[in-house]
DNA sequence: TCGGAGACTTGACTCGAAGAGG
DNA sequence: CCTCTTCGAGTCAAGTCTCCGA
């Protein structure tokens, strides 16, 4: 019983083939598979009714709602203690949404959401997640072997001859649509879908999945210039959404070595580019003039490109679409001359903020860019993320935004690796070193997370620790004094205690000075997430040949399904593997 | 040149499971 | 062994970038 488990996984891990796809010869026609099968998407479980005695009241009264009414009050009946629900937009979204699908009646009735108590429902809800998590051991056995079937069906496809595992089979469930940010369509309804909805990619030759029965797929195409498996337009932004291969596939993998490849190549040119953007500051086309100082930022602070954005979405900005109001200019500011402070929201709503002394000659162009603006007006008024796109490609073939902030990333790792791995360390202390190595990378992306709940909490418990410690320590250091004064005096019984003690101190001195390192380090992830730099911005060969010439076990640094994702580095990249 | 569609990458958040500490 | 914290994998929203038609 005690070994199955570990066997088991075992055993999952020798059936998944080792295919070294990285051997085999590059081809890049535009085709992408010459035959794929694979079994369709999972449809979420069908809506099932509230039991009777869970009710609904519209102004104090008890409504009994249509299916379809329940179903959408149940999605917000759920929300009820989030954030969300206390939301104006929010809630306009969701009700203008939820009578959409009401009946006639229901319609006429229900004409005001404050009139609304969904409390009934809430707690239902409520109590079904707790007994969830309360399910026994047996149930959670039978759900997991249920689960895994489906993924043993579903989870996997066939292209080109090799079985693939597949990122998301599962097709996404109705909800109310959450934005991040500020976002105009948050509370939307997002539509149960149907086979109807939904686009069928596989060979002609292949098995064609079937739709469930009653119901006929939107289409069946076979187009192998695309990596896609199954597609969608989702109802609330009107967006393609895709059933896409796993990390670990070839199709995928190959796509991740060449993005670093390009980084890489990106190196051979870096100090030409700079040097032209430098000169091009001086400029006489105001339009040359911005694009530099573009280049410039997205260069050193790793910004995002900036796409233009609609009135329907978050406000939020990049380097191209930065505007007069996000930038302050000063020309001394605490002991620095120069300085930009930079304040917007940039992807998902994230805060960017940052005081970065510059060159006086791109501060210079700063305030002639801002002169007679409006602080809503674009910076650069006369770029945009094509604009700079086309330039790069320019420069250097398949160079576009982006690939500055990969290889401005792994270029930081490696250079943060070298300086801080200490050949004599102990195995901790070099992950440690790697741990910072990626915290410079995570900051320099502004990788961010909200403070986690608790945290403060959490931080005052440690710091309780760390102050009975200390206590601990001081209690101890008196009492050593002590015993060394008898064992002075005494005899061999305390000389022995006195070793005790002495051992004793020491072990406090160091589990204190655990709890230090852990206190500073666990403040210093408090808003900084390392996961995304290593999964997307991090060549991954650069770890592993830290990693063979440290001897740093690769599991310490990735895991499993990590490791999976990166299998061709791990083969590819020795001990003298360099980025640049 | 502009806008939108389509394809693909990137990213924070959530939740259950594993792991550490008492 | 139990509880509390940390971690990993999954989820789905939000970016980037290319292409195409008007």
């Amino acid at each position: 019983m005690n070994q199955e488990p570990s066997t088991k996984k075992k055993k999952a891990e020798e059936e998944q083939e080792v295919w070294k796809w990285w051997e085999e010869e590059k081809k890049d026609n535009g085709v992408k598979w010459t035959f794929l099968e694979h079994k369709g998407p999972v449809f979420p479980p069908d809506y099932e009714r509230l039991p009777k005695n869970v009710k609904f009241y519209y102004d104090g009264k008890e409504v009994e709602l249509s299916e379809e009414a329940e179903e959408v009050a149940g999605f917000y009946a759920k929300m009820l203690d989030h954030d969300y629900t206390t939301k104006e937009i929010f809630n306009k979204n969701f009700f203008k949404d939820w009578r959409k699908v009401m009946t006639d009646d229901e319609r006429a009735l229900i004409t005001d959401l404050k009139k609304c108590n969904f409390k009934k429902m809430h707690a239902y809800f409520m109590d079904a997640a707790e007994n969830n998590r309360n399910r026994s051991e047996e149930e959670k056995k039978a759900l997991k072997e249920k689960n895994e079937a489906i993924v043993k069906e579903y989870g996997t496809c066939v292209i080109d001859g090799h079985k693939e595992k597949i990122a998301n089979f599962r097709l996404e469930p109705p909800s109310l649509f959450r934005g991040r940010g500020e976002h105009p369509k948050m509370g939307k309804l997002k539509r149960r879908l149907n086979a109807e909805d939904i686009i069928i990619n596989c060979s002609k030759d292949s098995k064609i999945p079937e739709p469930p029965p009653g119901h006929k797929w939107k289409e069946v195409r076979h187009v192998n210039t695309v990596t896609w498996l199954v597609s969608w337009t989702e109802n609330v932004q009107n967006q393609v959404r895709y059933i896409i291969l796993n990390p670990s596939s070839k199709l995928k993998g190959e796509k991740d070595w060449q993005k670093y490849e390009t980084a890489r190549r990106l190196h051979k040119s870096i100090n030409k580019i700079r040097n032209e953007y430098q000169q091009d500051w001086k400029s006489k086309e105001m339009k040359v003039r911005q694009r530099a100082v573009a280049l410039y930022f997205i260069d050193k602070l790793a910004l995002r490109a900036g796409n233009k954005k609609n009135e329907d979405q978050a406000d939020t900005v990049g380097c191209c679409s930065l505007r007069v109001e996000h930038i302050e200019l000063h020309e001394q500011k605490d002991d620095k001359e120069f300085v930009v402070v930079f304040d917007f929201f940039g992807k998902d709503s994230i805060r960017y903020y940052n005081e970065v002394p510059v060159e006086k000659q791109v501060f210079k162009n700063l305030g002639r860019f801002m002169e007679n603006k409006k602080p809503g007006d674009n910076l650069f008024d006369r770029l945009n993320t094509s604009i700079m796109n086309k330039h790069l490609n320019e420069l250097m073939e398949g160079l576009t935004v982006k690939v500055f902030r990969t290889y401005n990333a792994s270029f930081t790792l490696q250079q943060q690796l070298d300086l801080l791995t200490n050949e004599d360390d102990s195995e901790a202390e070099k992950i440690l070193a790697y741990n910072r190595a990626n915290r410079a990378v995570a900051i320099l992306c502004n990788h961010q997370r909200s403070v986690p709940k608790g945290h403060e909490k959490s931080m005052e418990k440690l710091r309780e620790k760390i102050v009975q410690k200390r206590e601990a320590i001081h209690d101890a250091e008196r009492q050593v004094k002590e015993a060394i004064r008898e064992a002075n005096y005494g005899g061999v019984k305390e000389k022995v205690v006195a070793d005790k003690k002495k051992k004793l101190l020491q072990r406090l001195k160091d589990q204190l000075a655990k709890l230090e390192i852990q206190e500073t380090d666990r403040d210093e992830n408090k808003t900084i997430v390392l996961g995304s730099s290593k999964l997307n911005y991090l060549d991954p060969r650069i770890i592993v040949a830290w990693c063979k010439k440290y001897d740093v076990p690769i599991e310490k640094i990735y895991s499993k399904t990590q490791r999976d994702k990166f299998r061709w580095a791990i083969d590819m990249a020795g001990p003298d593997y360099r980025f640049c």
